[in-house]
DNA sequence: AATGAATGAGCCTTCATTCAT
DNA sequence: GATGAATGAAGGCTCATTCAT
């Protein structure tokens, strides 16, 4: 707020930062914001206490630099992934599954990118909302665009939200609740493989109802009362 | 290492002790643990700063204990869902997956136990790892069986487990990333007749899969290789 | 800001907090705000950094009770020389000034009361201006009602603003500018008798102007432009 | 203590070497010795942080500089006004007064000298007393000398030392008093015209007295209950 | 049995200062 | 000769914990 947040004449070479910023990233990503301490990082990265506050002004400013950074890399993810934007839907919508979990667990660069936004996720840090609804909305408006041409219904439908969070659930819970799925999978491991079945069970579990939804439609209606009978058409 | 863990005569009628309980489980479920102050649980409880240490030894002494409470009630609703257990089996589905969410949202009077189970899966506390996977081991033991049953696997398959996580995933997205559903739906708020919908559409999407899970079988093989035919039945 | 302001039932008796009280005063009036250390004080007065803290919350928290205090006694101070009020004005002018110099070097209770004002007046803590005028008000008030009669204006007029600044000018230098004084008067000490002649030669000198005021009426208007000839006519 | 003083080949022409002292002494006489910061200085020097290091060895070198160029001017105002030295003494008076009074407020470039001095007199800095009393000393001297002169007795005297103080004490309360000035007169300014009048009546408080002087050897018996013989005039 | 008072460790931040180009 | 980067020593504050009734 009240101090310099960049001093720097280039943005490339102070490694000094960029550690800091590395390191940060990863124990943010351990601990979210309030159980991380500056002292913890400035150790790990090797750099004085002080550090911190000439480079980011701020454990809030190096914070927030973390997440920025996040969110580019998150963004620059997301726009890869369109490429194939010509692919059938079906087959987009597995690339996207597969990309964030893979990013959230093996992506190349620091790992820790997707931790970071579900720490934020979950307990939002004031001042950053905007960012991480920023860094996020591009993947959440891909999704409804996707799911939505996929069910027939526009992006703003409650049906389109509802399967978009579905499927973000069933990705977002490997990054959110590590010990639920270790307590369900005691011998689960994040291994590459297990990544792609993951994904591809994901994209399975969703894609059954997503095709299927069509047939639904006239059902609807009766929604409201917990009807003795689901929509399920065919069933 | 801690010293005091229960001082009193009988474990009944302790109202200072008992208000402590029920109001550090709200501050806690708010904003977990470390967040949460011993002094902002003691003015609520309209106790003395003292009180916390008294009654329960530490910190930690008064979490744990609120987390075991939180545990014994999360068996005990367990246990109750099971009454009608010679439902079908998608009924029984139906409820537990409306009872986890209104517990979430709409719990009678301790409405943050699965609030505190959602931030101990998030970020666990260590000492309390056994004590929390203990009291969700009865809903994901439940769970498997019931999807195992329905898909026809054990409980301990990959495939079963992948479903468990996937329905939990649904469910826990709303518990723990309310930031990642506001971002989706700005307008989506937590109303009793959104829970019912919510709780509609989670087991309608989830059963999509898991009662059209057997055609699938065969498909399994060519999995590894990124299959050019998806196991999606139907399709 | 943000904490309890006062915890304890009744006013009396509360060793830490009143010698905290005390000491914080004399290193407040030595050092001034910003300069003095939470810490200095809390050695000095023998308690731990932390009493600060829970007796008054803040830093800010102590000053301002110190402040008030001073204030209270300032107030107390100055209602205790009223009772003379039917005395002639000078007598009262005399009385004021030397109870103003009194409180100043040789006040029975703790000695710093002035000096802290002094350090306000010089440089303010911002949040306490308010607290600071109102505590001097009381005075102020006095001389420019004693004044104005003396000299036949009202208290509003700006001759009478003019010589009560002078007053207090005169008064105050010894505050705030014991450097001054020791550099015009190197002897100097503050002896009571000292302060007795001196608060006798502010009085003479004051009221040398004050009581041949009225003559100078007529003059007023060419004073503007620097008179060759001043005002003291008749004198 | 300190290492570096001076490092430059010449002692003219060195712009940031001068920018940063102009700068500093209008920092300094604003917030004052401790609260001005380095940085501060720096930025709006437009220099390197370490710029005050190389240049000045330390914030204290930087001070001591500033101080003793305060000094230097304020010795060369002083002689400046001896000019008319010839001019009848209540003249010199007044054009001094003037001259104090227009240097605190509107002094043409490095408005700061007295200010400084005036957080100097009220917060000395202990390495710098000795240079400031040696700034001062030119002032009080000649003010010694001139009342002296009107009262028919030595500067040394007591009674010129007090009023010289009081005259002072008239003049140092607009510059160390600010909020004592606006408590008693809410509406004050200090516009060039108000600046005169002030002078004018200091000058007029004070001349009133030091003009009758002489005359009040004998009227001393009834003051107060305190000495029947005050120490003026036979002394 | 229960509490108000006190404590010490640790955190974030600021700042003058020094170092390595 | 001059500067951007880095450092360490405080400072204020918070908090869980303990002490003395």
């Amino acid at each position: 707020m009240k101090t310099v947040e960049r001093r720097h004449k280039s943005t490339d070479a102070d490694p000094t930062r960029d550690k800091l910023l590395d390191v940060a990233g990863r124990i943010f990503a351990d601990r979210g914001y309030r159980a991380a301490t500056i002292r913890q990082i400035c150790v790990a990265a090797d750099a004085n206490v002080a550090a911190v506050n000439y480079h980011f002004g701020d454990k809030l400013g190096l914070y927030t630099e973390v997440v920025r950074q996040s969110a580019r890399i998150a963004e620059f993810q997301a726009a890869q992934t369109v490429i194939d934007q010509d692919a059938p839907a079906e087959e987009v919508l597995r690339a996207v599954i597969r990309a964030r979990l893979h990013s959230l667990f093996h992506g190349d660069r620091p790992d820790w990118n997707f931790r970071i936004m579900a720490h934020e996720l979950a307990q939002p840090t004031p001042a950053l909302r905007r960012l991480v609804n920023k860094a996020g909305q591009p993947l959440f408006h891909r999704l409804l665009e996707l799911i939505g041409g996929m069910i027939g219904l526009p992006a703003e439908d409650e049906n389109t939200r509802l399967c978009a969070i579905s499927l973000l659930g069933q990705i977002m819970v490997y990054a959110l609740a590590g010990p639920l799925v270790t307590a369900i999978w005691p011998e689960f491991e994040m291994t590459p493989e297990q990544v792609e079945r993951i994904a591809d069970h994901i994209a399975d579990f969703s894609l059954s109802y997503i095709q299927n939804f069509r047939s639904k439609t006239s059902a609807r209606s009766i929604k409201r009362t917990r009807p003795a009978v689901k929509p399920r058409a065919s069933k």
